[in-house]
DNA sequence: TATGAATGAGTTTTCATTCAT
DNA sequence: TATGAATGAAAACTCATTCAT
C-alpha cells in the first residue's frame, strides 16, 4: 500500500499545511481560524485536528517543516572573491526568504508573544549569519578580522530579513542590496586603519 | 471646570492606551482581550468602547499617538566626526526605541496583515533613516557620497530596529553596535577605491 | 420667562420626540438606540433621560402626543350622498395616516409585543371605524342596515390601515380606494335582497 | 446512515427554528435573544450559529420554509355558489392564518424595517389576493367584472390579513367575517347599476 | 436645564476542540 | 482516515441608565 505521498496524490495533511501557511502569513495566526484553514483546503472541518492536535501544532509544523535559509545558503556559489561571494549569498538568500516568504513572516512575527517560536526565529537567524560569515571568509581578498567578517554577515542578514518580515520593498530591494554589498566589499577588503 | 488632563488627576483614556500598549506588546493584539485590557486599566469593561469604537481604534491609537524615532533623533548630539555621530545616533536610537519598545513592537508587527498599520511603519522607518544619513552626512570627516551615506543609514537603522521587533538580544547589542559603527564609520572616512 | 414653546424656539424636548418617531418608525424601536437619537436631533446623550424617565416612556408620549385618526375623520366634509362620504372619508383617513405616518407604523408595529401600545393600537382603530361608520350612517342615500353599515367601515378601515401599517404601495392607492369606495358605496346603496 | 429527519428524530436544526418561531411572534425579534432560543429549545448556545450563520438567517428561514396562504388556499373547498366559496375562502385563509400564526405575524412585523422581508409580505398578500380573486371568479353566480371580484378579494385579504398581524380579536372574529361575507357576496351578485 | 463620562449587564457571534459514526 | 454536528467558553461590542458637575 502506498502512502498518499509517494502516490503523488496531494495528501490532505499537506493541503491542510499549505493553506494554514496562506493564511496565517495573510492574516495573522491569532486571526484565523481552522475552520477556515480547513474550508480553504478542501476538507472537512474535523480533519484538521486529525492531524494536528491542536492548532498551536499546525503552527509549529509550518515552522519547523522547512528547508533554513541556512541550509540554502551552504549551497551558494563560492566565487574567488569577496564581490562575487557576497553577491551569491545576497541573491540566494532573498530568493530563499521570498519562496519561504509565509513561513517567514509567520515565524518572525509569532516570535514576540510565544517563546517557541522565538528560539526558532533566532535559529534561523544565527544560522544564517554564521553560515554566510563562513563563505564570506573564505574569499582569496578578505583582509579583514573574523570579527568584523562577522559584523557584515550580521549586517546583511539583518537587511534581508528585514526585507521580507516588516517592510517588504521588492522594488527597491535589488538596487539596494547593490548598494549594500558595495558597501561592505570594501569594508572587508580595504585594510583596517587602526 | 478642568479637564482630567488639566487637573492632574490621571485620565481613565490615558489608562486604557498604555495598559493596552503593554499587553498588546506582550502578548500580541488578537491574544489581548479588551476585558483584559479594563481590567488591568483598572476600569469598567464598557469604557473601552467609550472611548475607542473599535477594538482596532484603541490600536491605532496607540500606533499614532506616540513620537516618531525621527523625532526623536533630530535632537541627538551632532559631534564633529563620523565617529561620534554614530555612537549619538545609535544609543539615542536604541534608547528610543527601549522606551517606546511596546509600541515599536506593536507597529511592526501588526503591520504584516494591516495595510494601514504597514503604512505607519514604513513612514517612521523612512524618517528614520533619513534622519540618520542627514545627521551623517554633517560630519566633517565624511568622504563617502550622499548615496553611500544613505546606505550606511538604512544599515543602521535596520539592525537597531531589528533588534527590538524580533530579536531583541538586549546583553549583546552594545557589542554589536559598537562593531557595526566601526565598520560603518570606515566605509565613509575611507575613499572609495573605484 | 418665555417656555421655549411660546418663544417659537423648537425645545429640545420636540426635537427628541419627532427624531425619535423617525428612527423607530425607520429602523423598529429596540434597534433604535438613545444615543443614536440624542445624536440626530443634536442633543447631548443624556437629555433624553432628562426628558423621560425611560425609553418606553419617549415610545409612549410618541404614541399618544398624536391627534387620532377619528379626530381628523370628524371634520371631514360631509356630502349628500354616500358617494361623496365615502370619498371625503378615505381620502381624509389616507391624508391623516400618510401625515402620521411614523406614529402609526410605531403603534401597530410595537402593539405585537406590548399590551399597553396594543391597546392604543384597538383605540385608534375602533374609534375611527365608530366615525366613519357615523358620517356613513348620515348620508340621505343609504338603505343599508346599521351594522352593515358598520362592517363597510371597518372594511374600508382595515384597508386603509393596511396601506400606511404593512403594505404602503402609494402608487396604486388611489386607483385601489376608488374601486373599494364603489363597492362599498353600492352595498350601502342597494336594497338588500333577502 | 440515516438522517436526522428520516430517523424520526426531531432534528435540532428543527426545535431551533421552531422556538424562534414562537419567541419572535410573542416579543418581537429584536426583544428576543438567540441565548434564550438555545435556552428554550433545549440546544447549547453556539449550535444556533452552526445552523445559522446569523440571527438574521434564522429569521428569514422562519419567514421563508412555511408554505404560503396562497398555496393552503388553493385547495379550498370550491362551491357553486358564489356565497359558498367565501366562506370557504374566509375560514380557510383564517384558519390557515392561525395555524402560522406566528410566522404572519413575524414577516408583516419586520417588514416594515427589512426589505427583504417586506418584499416577503407582499408576495404573500398579492398571491392570497390572486388565488381569492381566482377562486370567486369561477362561482356560477358571479356578474361582477373581474376588477370588481379583485377588489372584493383584496378587502377579504386585507381584513384576514389584519385580523392576524395587528389586532387579532378572534371572539368577534367569526361574527365579523360572516357580517363581511354577507357584503360582498351581494356586491358580486348583484348587477352593477352604471 | 444641560452635559458627557461612566457603568455593568446583556447581546451576537466566534472558535478551538470533541465526538459519534 | 474521514466527517459534520455538537459544545461551551470567551470574544467584541451595545446600550439603557446614572451621576457629578
Amino acid at each position: 500500500m502506498m502512502t498518499a505521498a509517494a502516490s503523488g496524490r496531494p495528501s490532505k495533511r499537506e493541503a491542510i499545511i499549505e493553506t494554514a501557511e496562506r493564511l496565517f502569513a495573510d492574516r495573522g495566526y491569532d486571526a484565523t481560524s481552522t475552520a477556515l484553514i480547513a474550508h480553504e483546503a478542501g476538507v472537512p472541518a474535523g480533519l484538521v485536528f486529525y492531524h494536528f492536535a491542536t492548532k498551536l501544532d499546525l503552527l509549529l509544523a509550518i515552522v519547523h517543516e522547512r528547508p533554513t535559509p541556512g541550509e540554502v545558503l551552504r549551497t551558494a556559489a563560492r566565487g574567488r572573491s569577496v564581490h562575487r561571494r557576497l553577491r551569491a549569498v545576497v541573491s540566494s538568500m532573498a530568493e530563499e526568504l521570498e519562496r519561504n516568504r509565509a513561513a517567514r513572516i509567520i515565524v518572525f512575527r509569532e516570535a514576540q508573544a510565544r517563546p517557541e517560536i522565538a528560539e526558532r526565529a533566532a535559529e534561523l537567524f544565527d544560522e544564517a549569519t554564521t553560515t554566510v560569515a563562513e563563505i564570506l571568509s573564505g574569499a582569496e581578498d578578505v583582509v579583514a578580522e573574523p570579527d568584523r567578517v562577522r559584523t557584515a554577515a550580521d549586517l546583511i542578514v539583518s537587511r534581508v530579513f528585514l526585507d521580507i518580515i516588516a517592510l517588504g520593498q521588492a522594488d527597491t530591494a535589488t538596487k539596494r542590496h547593490a548598494a549594500m554589498i558595495d558597501l561592505i566589499e570594501e569594508s572587508l577588503t580595504t585594510p583596517h586603519a587602526e
